[in-house]
DNA sequence: GGATACGATGGGAGCGCTCCCACCGTGATG
DNA sequence: CATCACGGTGGGAGCGCTCCCATCGTATCC
């Protein structure tokens, strides 16, 4: 194999024209050999590809994007500000799946932060130059247009969770439902029976699932289901702080907690401590999300695990199956995949 | 303004030859309005920016890098896993300085994993197919052959911190001299004499200017160099017990010890304590980075702050003043710019 | 041996843009 | 009044690739 250029300063690099030549054939066969085509002698490939490495050459990728119309590239867009995106481990695990599927291909990762109001006017900029085949989309929330303005510009989406019953676009979800109600069975099991249930806010529909499961299990085991012992939190901490003194305050008998979320657990475990209930002697407490804290709390929390990984791996086969189609056809709206991955509950201390 | 056309469903999108039509004008004057050029009449500009916002125009990056030969794209590469980039807060500040800059140009961040041999491999490809204009490297080992292979491949770089005094690259770097100094000088004021050193592995460029600084301060204020109280770590906690370990048996009697990372100074911490030496009453201890953990320990340490975000922004702004050289105009290998950022203590409750 | 079929190949057209040169008209200048 | 300068403009050429159609050769068949 002879030298390869050193191509710095502004040295050109080779086309495909100049593969052709070295290579003695013309540059459609060249395209071909490129592209693994099997309709290519072997003896012409062998010849190619002996000149592709001569010469060092790379496909450019603007040139094939402009005649393919299409660029070997998706976005995961975030619509939050780059330091949420770091701080929380979901998104390393977003990005992890999607990056297992995506090294058995030739497509390319751009990560793309839509926090601001600036930055998410020129999103609709950036998808309609047609710089990537298709789109995931993390952490929406109910009422972000972003979802619809890409699926407006025809670009192939995915998204993480859905936004409601009836989502428009192809989603890949955890089941929310099954995992609230796995917690409280679990806590039935444990002997308990005053279940006090925090929630999410009602209006995301992951929360409301993990609530509605929560009452699904409560009601096959017979149990009535008490509105004292039903209250809403936010998903911070101080929320699941006034959550739990107002359900201690109503119903100091209670002896399970499920929260609809580590963070809140976190909170009502503090307020537990501070009214002198033992966990999980007095009060078992459950969590959702399995998250670093539910590890290190004291007592280590039980928690329900999302398989964010695997939800990562599951939107990114979605994404390149709709790509791969011709844009005519392609699941009309209403028509998309939703796919539900399963929970699973890990037990610690806590419960 | 009329109503724009949602493109769905492979519709396919305005071109500039449309928005030219539409407008009455040339296409060369419809790329000169895009472009911001002044030599347009106010009339005509007023004239194009309609027609544009009635077709919902947005100019096709992959004919434009064709055309112009650039993507307003760069790279960030990150030869490390997913995992160590999420999990370190490092990276979150890179970014976050890049993202500060970037927002005032029209330029786009992509982000760009090469943890894997694979993925190794497949980085030049990716370069060599000019997706983008230059490209950001950092957490590069003073081994790691892709600085150069960039380099060689003509594409604009700057990585950060640097892997030898002589760095081909351009590159943004912090004072670790300045950083190691300032430590042991405030050590010194504090009235401890005796004080150890666990450096980073010494042929790392950073970890080996932190201790020159360290030597430099102690050797300024009259005191020798004692060779027992250097030993060289690894930047874990493991490597920072045993460094403190073989420390504390050679000379009983130190007052202070300067650790070459937040980590280390974590693992000497143990030690200390194992020990029964009372930090700082005993034994002042001084890290390095002002990591989380630095905040977390129990006493919070005293640590070196490196201003990462900043390195972030410089890193930027000389990707993008090269790329806007002419490519014959470029620094040749040898005269790239090297900056260096201050570095500032951090005290706390450990020393 | 000529018609047929099909695998292999070459190269024209065109993707949407930028660059640049030619050209137009106007106002200033000799 | 001819000449020049210059801001403003139109459009050809070409970036490097893919797609596709025409063509060529060879094996297959009657």
């Amino acid at each position: 194999m002879a030298e390869r250029q050193p191509y710095g300063r502004g040295g050109r690099r080779p086309t495909l024209e100049q593969v052709a030549a070295r290579a003695g054939v013309g540059r459609g066969t060249v395209s071909r050999v490129i592209n693994g085509s099997p309709r290519v002698s072997e003896r012409t490939r062998a010849a190619v590809q002996a000149a592709v490495a001569e010469l060092g050459y790379v496909p450019n990728t603007a040139a094939r994007a402009l005649a393919a119309d299409r660029t070997d590239a998706i976005a995961l867009v975030v619509p939050e500000p780059e330091r949420r995106f770091f701080a929380e481990p979901y998104f390393s695990d977003i990005v992890h799946g999607v990056g297992l599927v995506l090294a058995e291909t030739e497509v390319q990762l751009l990560l793309t932060f839509a926090g601001g109001d600036r930055e998410r006017r020129r999103l609709g900029q950036y998808l309609g130059a047609q710089r990537v085949d298709g789109v995931l989309l993390v952490s929406v929330h109910a009422d972000d247009p972003l979802p619809d303005l890409v699926d407006q510009l025809g670009v192939p989406a995915v998204i993480s969770g859905r936004r409601s019953e009836d989502e428009a676009l192809s989603s890949v979800d955890s089941d929310n439902f099954g995992g609230g109600r796995v917690a409280v069975e679990h806590l039935l099991q444990r002997g308990r029976s005053t279940i006090a249930m925090i929630t999410g806010p009602l209006d995301v529909y992951g929360a409301r699932r993990r609530h509605d499961g929560c009452r699904a299990a409560l009601a096959a085991a017979g149990h009535r289901v008490d509105p004292e012992l039903v209250e809403q939190g936010d998903f911070t901490e101080e929320g699941g702080r006034r959550a739990m003194a107002a359900l201690l305050a109503r119903r100091p008998d209670l002896d399970a907690v499920f929260a609809g979320s580590d963070v809140m657990a976190a909170g009502a475990r503090l307020v537990l401590r501070e009214a002198g209930r033992r966990i999980p002697e007095d009060v078992a407490l459950v969590g959702y999300d399995d998250s670093v804290i539910a590890r290190h709390m004291e007592p280590a929390l039980t928690s329900v695990r999302q398989p964010i990984v695997e939800m990562g791996r599951e939107m990114t086969r979605l994404l390149l199956d709709e790509i791969a189609k011709r844009p005519e056809d392609r699941s009309a709206p209403g028509r998309r995949s939703q796919l539900v991955l399963p929970t699973e509950l890990v037990v610690r201390d806590s419960s």
